[in-house]
DNA sequence: CTGGAGAGTTTGAATACCGAACTTGGCATG
DNA sequence: CATGCCAAGTTCGGTATTCAAACTCTCCAG
């Protein structure tokens, strides 16, 4: 997680991977719908250039110009984005509603994007889910990655709130 | 997009989040976990209290001390940290695999997540949806928000490579 | 030869972040 | 009683980012 975060985890690159999601490609765009800084732009687009989230692909020679493409690496952020989209939608929408809705074409309806198990496909919630070191485990530095049920109890001696 | 940005679109929150998820509870466990200094920690600690993502619990009073916790608010990140994690997992890992395995209780397994679609529960493609205006649009800037298919041509004069 | 796109760079001021030390309140030890 | 420790923060000086605005560079059009 701190890799990706190293890679999507600031205010305005999560911004422009929406945009670009958005069918929106080149520089003056982004800059004018995001009201981003250009320096700022410039410097994101190129990192995420050098990630391979985006390919910048030249759309003419004469004064040569680009324009910035999604790579496969890059659409596969797209659960990201729509998580984080879905969620604005429940907790951050004003009273009129959402501001943009999604249509699937493969059945034609607006939807919501839903988490689910890759196994029993069962929607997935925090509390069913126990995490395990994995073949790349880092030594968790003092806690010990707790992978108890989540109402097991830690604390005896003081009063705690419910789970 | 952009007001959930707004919360949780700094290095820092996406991991502290992840640590709760992982049920780390205190102050003194985060700092040390995630290498934050403590200043930092405090204020995206009091913004996520104050967002009413976490709430603070007094777990013992002599002297007064308390822990974080997840409200269902912050509970409902968890398709978000999901999906980050699992993109690392997919185009972040080194050789030797992911840090860690999630295992779900409903089925016993190891799972990765899968975004799907609420209404037929197909998986979801970026290339599958399109978007148009909710009850709270915002007048796009300039750019009228492309509804059209992702295969359709927009420019015609330049060489475009193809989508 | 002036003007206008388009994709950036440069520059100086404001803001955020870092590491390290300090604070506060209570408990434990000698 | 003095010292030290723990946990949850605050304060502080210096460094690193970000901001707004203007500038550059290359072409094309009138």
């Amino acid at each position: 997680m701190a890799r990706t975060v190293s890679v999507i985890g600031d205010r305005w690159t999560l911004l422009i991977l929406r945009d670009c999601f958005l069918r929106v490609r080149r520089f003056e765009d982004f800059q004018e719908r995001l009201g981003i800084t250009r320096p700022i732009l410039a410097s994101r687009l190129k990192k995420l250039v050098d990630e391979f989230v985006l390919v910048k692909v030249p759309y003419q020679q004469r004064p040569p110009r680009y324009e910035y493409r999604l790579t496969q690496k890059g659409l596969d952020l797209y659960p990201i984005v729509m998580a984080i989209v879905h969620w604005g939608d429940v907790h951050m929408a004003g009273k009129k509603g959402r501001p943009l809705l999604h249509t699937h074409d493969l059945c034609g309806k607006d939807f919501d994007p839903v988490m689910v198990c890759s196994e029993c496909g069962e929607p997935l919630m925090a509390r069913q889910v126990h995490v395990r070191p994995g073949p790349d485990a880092k030594s968790p530095r003092h806690l010990p990655l707790q992978t108890d049920l989540p109402g097991a109890r830690r604390i005896a001696k003081d009063k705690v709130a419910a789970s």
